[in-house]
DNA sequence: GTCTATACGCGGATAGAC
DNA sequence: GTCTATCCGCGTATAGAC
């Protein structure tokens, strides 16, 4: 774990924020130096470049997100009740999908189309999640479709996140967040029936 | 109909397909004025600023989606085959989508994200296709759920564009389309058997 | 470790010749 | 209607004082 008050920390912190609510390329060291309370000159001692703090960026970010999977392991008591935590940061994290989209998403979505050398450890974190729910598929039984089911949540996930922001609509959130739930049981369901 | 050999139409022309394929606020008039073959200070005699060519942008958007749901209202016998072409035009531009992703909601989060003055234009291309799939939903009979269907699969659709570029996936995009259709077929017969 | 001053290039925008 | 030349501000990045 590293100090979260150097202003190493502060910078990255800062601008993952930035680069969530303006996009990446829009902001500049300026922004981050208004934030931080520093002047410009002195970023350079702690990142060579603006991709350097975007690298930091990405670094932390997979720290954060695989410390959160691993977080919601532990406290769902079956894979059913994980896969619902994936589907509540939605409802959680509402406010902000309103206003700026999914964090992982948008900001992948910005590097692919600057075809930006990061842009591949912005695809893991997406990644991530997949493999996370794929696992909890698998647990639930489902060798065959563990993947597909992955792939299906996680793109309703980034649809829901994407529509939200554009209709700036929270009522829409919960409301998919329910057949996202229903969904979950009916496949569940079904493959009980089917054994 | 505006001219389409015309300097000006070359223009949009050029600049739409630059901003999806890398953004707006990447594009200069450098890229725009190396594609049609001008020169950049030609530019003005034609637009005052960068951001009239994106109204400009936004407008042809706009007249070409409203021709296209026109077409598919015709076209389509019944509603479910109307709302069917929406699910399939995932497959008609999949390697679009694949490597730029959807073009509508692409550049509809990058400009939410400038906060720039068309964002509105560009939400409003995205509620051209929801009208247009609520009302496919309203001539199914459904009355009451009309509107949440039609932003549901809005929003699916969404999510396959998001997922399918990241993961530089085509089968996923048959996969989901697959989905979406037995989605379609499973709620149509419901609401016939509840009569 | 943080600051100020400054170099440098790029992108948007203007002026005016042809 | 298209061109070249040029201005100007901003953003990244560097140099060097404190």
């Amino acid at each position: 774990m590293t100090d979260k008050s150097t202003t190493r920390h502060q910078i990255v912190k800062a601008a993952d924020l930035l680069f969530y609510h303006q996009g990446f390329e829009h902001t500049s060291f300026k922004h981050i130096a208004n934030d931080v309370k520093i002047s410009r000159g002195n970023f350079y001692y702690h990142f060579k470049t603006k991709d350097d703090i975007l690298t930091a960026v990405m670094a932390q970010r997979n720290a954060d997100t695989t410390a959160m999977l691993d977080r919601w392991e532990l406290e769902g008591k079956t894979p059913k009740d994980r896969i619902r935590s994936f589907i509540h940061i939605l409802i959680t994290n509402k406010d902000d999908i309103k206003r700026y989209g999914c964090p992982v998403g948008t900001l992948r979505t910005e590097l692919a189309k600057l075809d930006h050398a990061s842009k591949g450890e912005a695809t893991k974190l997406l990644a991530l999640f997949q493999a996370w729910l794929r696992r909890q598929f698998e647990h639930l039984g489902f060798s065959e479709n563990a993947d597909m089911y992955a792939l299906h949540l996680l793109a309703r996930s980034q649809g829901v996140s994407t529509l939200a922001n554009a209709f700036n609509d929270g009522h829409f959130i919960n409301q998919e967040v329910k057949l996202m739930e229903e969904w979950l049981s009916h496949i569940i369901d079904a493959a009980i029936h089917t054994t």
